[in-house]
DNA sequence: AAAAACTCTGTAAACGTTTACGGCGTTTGG
DNA sequence: CCAAACGCCGTAAACGTTTACAGAGTTTTT
């Protein structure tokens, strides 16, 4: 592979030195006359600028990267997507991490900081522990955490509010007269559903509603066990008009199950899910779901990060994001859903270009 | 930002010179004492590899590019999915482009090539146009292209069948006693709008069917407007007895518009999507639909990069991934769909992590 | 015992940029 | 007409590595 052009190059066919094919290059006041040599020479050459070497002396990449847990996973895709187009108009390339959630993998992202191939990190943790505290707090290049860290760490910080997002939920099927609200969750012992059960308590207490129970059923995060949950309650208190769901998945596999048990949606039984991930909307019927903001928390920790990139020293903030319900007819019925979103029949598609990029 | 230690800062302290040093580290032959001082040194001093020198000496950067052209754009999600893994365990890092299906942003991640800050690039453009092959038959690093390429063009090259893809799906509908068989088309200027329209043509042909122009609607690729395609269709052709969607939103459209005209499916109208995407196993009923092994193709891609970067100069080679029919209600019903996958109910789900990494 | 071979290490150059510094030639001011 | 000021430009050092080469010291061979 044929060597290409460097500024030595350049310098050679312009009879320049190389300091000034840099100053041309890089835009410096420089005499026309040379300006015209150089540029010449760099186009004749098809001259581009070698990253690596310019990273070397400016100790600055132009490169952030971006840890999730899961590429698939669609609460990160959908930071993903905000995060890309704030880090492109700034002129930084994204480096994409997925870690698998294993700790061990995000520590050694944190540690990999040291190797300068970025000027920062966007990190979803699946958890924070000691040892990414640890790491983190030796960090080599500025960070932000995605996600809940302890009181009084120093660092940038976005967090969902899955507690007020909750809380929306269960009003809003409180406000349409049910009273009997089951709630579908994943197990206690991981974050969201220990968060989420504890919001669930609250918010009906907060009501006025007595805590059951019976009305709480744990499976894990995934359609086929979350519909078993539902079976399993359904026996058990036949008379719950209502399901709060601690993710899509569960919510779907509850739609799956209250038709096979010939209860209508939302007639019968309303269906909350959460994370308004695409499913949401394409189920039928079409799911109201809590968005927890996601793309916004990306937006906005991709903004943390290009802040602090410029301004290395500032004190460390923490942003936190308000939860959104998505009405649609799981809840409210097709006719109200629509209404609400004061949207003609059919138009609920999110964007896809799906098939566009496919070689035939 | 307190500077990080150097080779030359681990030498002072070992009383050794940075050749030793860069030689211990990259585990050339050295003498057990030295080893042992060095290595202390940089346990000492927390020292890690600055990449970016080392790139700038051994012209690898470890990294390489995918450039897509929607970060949201389930397909090329799945691509994505499988491309990590790959790229991860062969020690490469991921930079990730979306170029907005954008020509010129395309040519210009080719052009970026020469700035060497990857080792290679997986490109899946929109459309191949005239400066594309300009442009990366001039291209300073390896590259394989995701998606057509004319003829002769010495690049290596994954492909889908979506000609078979659509055969697979009419074949199926044939089987189920379809023959009044209606397609909803996205715009035939695009390379799968037409490719998808020939080989529905093709496809009735080889079975003795009629292509009958009424049985085609044209759209776009969306939710919404396919829903209006196919309403347009019923009213055209009341007695269609199954629909080919040229991907999976025009096909939730289509089974929004069938409920809302009463018609049952599948018994009334069959209906098929393409892309296979996670939509079409949330929706009810699930929908049958071809998947162009978005993921093989994905994978296939990165295998081939792989393969080109550890031996430079061997013939670009051609992959064309199979397609394969997903059988889902939409066209078998539930009970035969069940069946013929041997699930048991509601145990459709794919994996989701959804609202584990959020902060709650 | 001298030569040859071998092992280990240090010096220095190179990768492709950016940039501090100083020199040279021209303009300006007194 | 000389000095000061200024505008351009080239030389060289630096960023943090890797590596060719040669020198020093040790071991083997003849």
């Amino acid at each position: 592979m044929a060597q290409g052009p460097t500024i030595n190059t350049i310098a050679e066919r312009a009879g320049v030195s190389i300091a000034s094919v840099s100053r041309v290059l890089n835009g410096l006041p420089t005499r026309q006359e040379t300006v015209r040599k150089v540029m010449a020479a760099a186009d004749e050459l098809g001259y581009v600028r070698n990253a690596v070497a310019r990273s070397l002396k400016s100790r600055r990449t132009h490169q952030v990267a971006f840890a999730m847990a899961d590429v698939g996973n669609p609460a990160y895709l959908a930071m993903l997507r905000e995060i890309q187009p704030v880090l492109k108009a700034a002129g930084y390339r994204l480096v994409l991490h997925s870690t698998d959630a294993v700790a061990a993998d995000e520590i050694e992202v944190l540690h990999s900081l040291g190797e300068r191939y970025v000027d920062g990190l966007i990190m979803s943790p699946l958890r924070v522990t000691e040892a990414h505290l640890e790491t983190l707090s030796a960090a080599r290049a500025p960070v932000v955490i995605i996600g809940s860290v302890p009181e009084g760490t120093r660092v940038d910080n976005v967090r969902a509010d899955s507690r007020t997002g909750v809380k929306l939920a269960i009003d809003h099927l409180y406000g349409l007269g049910r009273r009997r609200i089951g709630m579908i969750n994943g197990p206690l012992d991981t974050v969201p559903g220990a968060s989420r059960g504890a919001a669930y308590r609250e918010a009906l207490e907060e009501l006025g509603l007595p805590y059951d129970e019976d009305l709480v059923q744990i499976g894990d995060f995934y359609r086929a066990e979350g519909g078993r949950a539902v079976a399993a309650l359904l026996e058990r208190v036949p008379d719950v008009d209502a399901l709060m769901c601690a993710n899509d998945l569960i919510a779907l596999g509850a739609l799956d199950v209250l038709r096979a048990a010939g209860r209508r949606v939302p007639e019968d039984v309303a269906v909350v899910g959460m994370d308004d991930t695409d499913l949401a909307a394409a189920s039928w019927p079409s799911l109201t779901s809590v968005s927890l903001g996601s793309a916004e928390r990306g937006k906005a920790a991709a903004e943390l990060l290009l802040d602090r990139l410029q301004n290395g020293d500032r004190e460390p903030r923490l942003v936190t994001v308000p939860p959104r319900l998505s009405v649609r007819a799981s809840t409210a019925g097709e006719q109200a859903a629509r209404t609400a979103r004061n949207v003609p029949p059919g138009a609920d598609a999110g964007r896809d270009a799906a098939g566009k990029g496919d070689g035939a």
